[in-house]
DNA sequence: CCGCATCCGGGGCGATACTG
DNA sequence: CAGTATCGCCCCGGATGCGG
């Protein structure tokens, strides 16, 4: 991208990551670890293939994604970010919470939609409300046929794709009323109303309150000015 | 912009903030509250005028920015940010925080600089280090005319432009220099062999150490979303 | 199939000139 | 002072091709 060309330390990180798509990028590698060029695409609906392959070679050069060549079983070649690129998973936390209020209503006729992307809301705002009660797990099933588990684990809430043993609770709806319940909008009646498949103990949801974000990454992210 | 059409918060967001010179027309709205449309043009150089006018009537569409006509007195327009738009503030934060390493090795040949960009890492990154200790102040003038005052008040650090009536020290040198000196990577005689030139007590600069940003518009800023 | 490169049309952006 | 008008360019979007 062209430079703003001003001695600012937000101006140079928008000389970085302002391009187009650049930090929806930063959003995959964060959310799947290190990901195959055609994975990313896939997480990434509306990209151009050219884009994307424009990016990650600009952002290899800033050295916020490095390429690596994985071993002999799967013989694919995995992007993935460095420090420096994990470093601005606060600013992507701060952007999403600031853009929450724009998902209320509900998606645009025309948006897509990836189960993978409720796990970033669900681990930077939920926390167990119940610590001292055994762990719980759901299961979230949101229309692309790829499942995530949304759990409790030791105080706090984490999530990752695939099916749960023996969930406590299913889910089954659209990302509107799911992110609405799990947010505190809507209680199980209303989200029921949306049209949401519930299965399970609904005190299971108790478990899952709004909490202050984790913040131990930022004091971690300012430290390189520090002599 | 174009949406990118995904039901994302961060793809939302971007959508709104997402366009160049976006969120550096907001960090001249936070640093100098309500402005006229010169001034933003003089604290945002290198953008085109036309560019300057379409975003702000994006951003007064999306409620980020108000228009507002200035009493009898001075008789011209005002923009300024909303609740929402003051909202931003952690993201920039945030942002300029992972952009500080690309500041630290000076200028590139053709930045500009103005000195209010100083007050912002003044107030986000800087604490008073001995806050029983009486207020000080120095006074800050980095070439363009246009001199900044950066004072200890209760504990924490605050910077405004103009003169201080009498000042602790005197800074007067280039952004890199004075920028250096500050956030602690340099030490005064590395300062000086940079051209930077300080009258006053040495000891004055004791009392400005890096801290924890101040966390408290944070947890103001997730709000929305509790019901 | 994976990871791009190439080509092309349209629009966002940059620079300058001009105006109520 | 606060913009509008104009114009060229390059970034972006969409489609297709193609070597490993």
């Amino acid at each position: 991208m062209r430079s703003y060309g001003q001695y600012c330390a937000l101006a140079k990180a928008l000389d970085v990551v302002g391009d187009r798509w650049t930090l929806l990028i930063i959003r995959e590698l964060l959310l799947r670890g290190p990901s195959r060029y055609t994975d990313l695409r896939n997480g990434l609906p509306g990209i151009a293939t050219n884009l994307l392959a424009d990016r990650l070679r600009e952002l290899e050069r800033a050295e916020i994604v490095a390429r690596e060549d994985a071993p002999p079983p799967v013989a694919s070649t995995l992007f993935r970010l460095t420090p420096r690129g994990e470093g601005l998973r606060p600013v992507l936390d701060e952007l999403g919470r600031w853009g929450v209020p724009y998902m209320t209503e509900g998606p645009a006729p025309r948006d897509e939609f990836r189960s993978r992307w409720l796990a970033w809301p669900a681990e930077a705002f939920l926390v167990d409300g119940e610590p001292a009660q055994p762990p719980v797990a759901i299961e979230v099933r949101a229309g692309d046929d790829e499942p995530m588990v949304i759990e409790t684990r030791a105080g706090s809430v984490e999530s990752h794709p695939g099916r749960a043993g023996h969930p406590d609770a299913v889910l089954t709806g659209t990302p509107h009323a799911i992110l609405g319940l799990l947010s505190g909008r809507f209680d199980l009646a209303r989200a029921r109303a949306l049209g949401l498949e519930y299965e399970g103990d609904p005190r299971v949801l108790r478990r899952f309150r709004h909490g202050a974000p984790a913040d131990t990454a930022k004091a971690a992210a300012g430290t390189s000015a520090s002599r």
